[in-house]
DNA sequence: CTAGACTAACTACCATACTAGTTGTATCAG
DNA sequence: CTGATACAACTAGTATGGTAGTTAGTCTAG
């Protein structure tokens, strides 16, 4: 078993329930690609390696395939999934269309003075990312400032789908680093979406939501080509019909 | 415990397993209020009632919470949730964002003529369902109309989180019938949407759409009053929030 | 009569045991 | 050597047992 698993697994908080901790623990390693698409998972491997008993495990095992990061097939084995396009472009859309309704709303009710100054204060860390290129610390200064926004709306529900269609996305961005859109790019975005909401323009919010969400699609046929074992068998008429 | 429980229980596909057959009747009983809001659920009790483990119970009882129907507190109990003005709002936020998007896509894409007809035959069904009024029967061809045009526009993902906010929003439908927005009016809205996406008009579809989604807003205030139990103690913050 | 501590009856969570179903392999018949 | 079959080693699903924590009620000390 994996060491980085063990590693994860430390850094959860024992106040949480194993079922969670261990959820937090494999999703994080699919994101990261700690296990690879396709790779089996046992139950009992992973409950021995924890020291914990099988049935946390399959509880979280339940959550990852709601998820859409695991599959269980009954009485044969549960599988990381592979990427599949076509889940991709799904969870990109359903992202693309709550992000652009949120930012539409923040600008339409506005901000507190506070949060814009906590949204352009990561925007400024942000910044600081870019030279030398800071990857990781740039992946969690964007989560945290999507998160704001979506909470500041007042919408919990919200930022929790958006949590889980990134898993899909994220793993796609992972693959990406370090060719993917310049950090510098991203940032610019980020900034003309809190500039727009800023002046209360709605539409133009929207829009500039709208031009950040979809960055991600420029890299994904040139990934399907470099790592073949990662993405889902694309059947031909598949391919076509996104062509 | 409840005799139509142990109804909807034998309408479950028996080659389904134990936890999906109690989720959907667990879920179908909180959305029609035969559990009502509040009521703490036993995992022993309900084992008992349909003579499977309390293993599955539980597991459903977490899929549950997931959806936001009931709370789980450890060691405490598990209560069906009350429905909450905040939670309500932010369902509609969520699904009208997702919905707009489907239906501009739609618009954009264009559907194909049987997918089309296949709308319009809803829409004229729901119309039977006018006089005399059919509520439950326009439920679920409401459903199935809005799944057909999530699934058309190749969105499986979408459906799945339409379907989990639906769950809040359909509880206090419930409610407001028979005095909710007549079947005749939301049927109008349905072709209004179809119309315009036939015509290949993204922005007058998207605001089709949009308007159908308001619908709901209206009779909420009114519910909360007249049903207290069923809701969430509103906080006076909360209620000037939204105001 | 009141306040605090103890107790009994719950709860969810986790561990373990058992069942039924799938799969790969090895063995045996042709 | 090939093909079918039986078996062994897995799997997830379900059942049941044990543990720690919460709660409400009662009983006792003041």
């Amino acid at each position: 078993m994996n060491k980085t698993l063990q590693t994860l697994w430390q850094e959860t908080r024992e106040s949480d329930s194993v079922r969670q901790r261990l959820y937090q623990v494999l999703r994080q390693s699919i994101i990261r690609m700690v296990l690879e698409p396709g790779q089996a998972l046992s139950e009992k491997e992973l409950a021995d390696a924890f020291s914990v008993s099988r049935q946390p495990v399959r509880e979280a095992f339940i959550r990852l395939s709601e998820a859409g990061l695991v599959e269980v097939r009954p009485q044969r084995g549960t599988y990381v999934v592979r990427i599949s396009r076509q889940a991709v472009l799904e969870a990109r859309f359903l992202r693309e269309a709550v992000e652009v309704a949120i930012a539409r709303a923040a600008a339409e009710k506005g901000l507190a003075p506070p949060v814009l100054r906590e949204l352009n204060e990561l925007i400024e860390r942000q910044r600081g990312c870019i030279e030398p290129a800071d990857h990781d610390r740039f992946y969690l200064l964007d989560e945290a400032f999507h998160r704001t926004m979506a909470l500041e709306v007042g919408n919990t529900m919200a930022w929790r789908v958006i949590e889980d269609v990134k898993a899909q996305l994220d793993r796609v961005r992972y693959l990406s680093i370090p060719d993917s859109t310049p950090i510098a790019k991203l940032t610019d975005q980020h900034q003309a979406v809190v500039t727009a909401i800023a002046a209360r323009q709605p539409e133009q919010a929207a829009q500039a939501m709208a031009i950040h969400q979809r960055e991600i699609l420029l890299s994904l046929p040139e990934l399907e080509r470099r790592f073949p074992t990662m993405f889902e068998a694309s059947t031909v008429s598949a391919t076509l019909a996104e062509a």
